[in-house]
DNA sequence: CTCGAACCGGAGTCACGAATCCGATTCTAT
DNA sequence: ATAGAATCGGATTCGTGACTCCGGTTCGAG
């Protein structure tokens, strides 16, 4: 593959995710191939179909994803871990509606596509949610469907809240849904 | 207006709201007319744009959101209430996508077009939250917006749930996350 | 340096879906 | 019962966006 070639391939990536990101997946071709500063007919080579080339936007955020899960699983505090990985991944869940697209699609691609990314996820996020667990941080009866259910609602649901306050407050409230006991329910920090 | 307008409206409303609750709100304007037995012309002869009838089912899906809350907001057991309330919403969200989706929308069109629903649910919500706080039933930093952003969220993320228990522990956990002190974690009714 | 292969770009094709138009078909007031 | 006004229906128009095609350009091996 030559030089050029991969490095358009790079562009057409970033531009696909950035521009999916801001204005939805409904985005058109010709927009990301414009924010990649190719043309179309590049776009078209290297993703041969726009179903394709969302699959592969969501790939590479479901393994970005993974590897996240994976490197926090190891971590001192997993309770704690567990909590900073979810709030990462819904606040700063791309810029807008990225991750719960992703993960939306992702449910269909696991049965399908995107089976290998799909099953890394799932076990880099059942692991630390396991230990999670058995560190007493998680209640126990919490199973990866939910988790992988509430990730995608979550997300949703900050995308819904303007303010970015309403936007912490959300994801403690969701959050402390899933703590074995209630945490402090303190307004501001 | 004569009597088989008012009843070919009142029709297409209904196929539309099931139509777009089953395939989402990109299902075609014919399908709605074909679920509807109208023709088309028909169908833009009462909505003149496919817009202006999705503007509709949301309202009126938003009046009898507004209505059910305001039911419940004079009940007996105000906490109870208002979670069976959140809990029939969220699982019983039309029959797939459309809670969500109406939500979504009209929180576009709480600023814009259908204020005045917008502002019911509203009102309605936020006395049934109020007097659901004032009861002990509900943490007190929760807020209208949250509340109305939980929704949505909870709405999307049990439509990623396929099983039923997994929605059922899922509706569990975010409601758990809006009470004072995290209530009874069972895993079994 | 040079030549061929691979890649680039964007004008053009094609399909699909929203919205229009008007002859045919009801309804309702008289 | 009947006129005539409003409504119906679907063939048709128009626009948009995914995808193709091919001449021009760029890379890199010899």
């Amino acid at each position: 593959m030559r030089a050029d070639a991969r490095r358009n391939r790079a562009r057409l990536l970033d531009a696909a995710e950035a521009v999916f990101a801001a204005k939805g997946s409904s985005a058109s071709t010709e927009e990301v191939a414009r924010a990649a500063g190719v043309g179309i007919g590049t776009l078209f080579r290297h993703f041969p179909t726009k179903e394709n080339l969302l699959e592969a936007v969501y790939r590479a955020r479901l393994r970005r994803m993974a590897e996240a899960a994976r490197q926090l699983a190891s971590s001192d505090d997993v309770g704690q871990a567990f909590f900073e990985f979810l709030a990462e991944q819904v606040a700063h869940s791309g810029t807008k509606i990225a991750v719960a697209d992703a993960l939306a699609e992702a449910g269909i691609d696991v049965r399908t596509a995107s089976a290998d990314e799909g099953r890394e996820v799932s076990e880099a996020l059942g692991m630390l949610l396991e230990r999670a667990q058995r560190a007493g941080a998680v209640r126990p009866d919490v199973g990866l469907p939910e988790l992988m259910a509430l990730l995608v609602g979550a997300s949703r649901a900050v995308e819904h809240a303007a303010a970015e306050d309403v936007r912490a407050r959300l994801v403690g409230i969701i959050l402390d849904g899933l703590r074995p006991t209630a945490g402090s329910h303190d307004r501001s920090p």
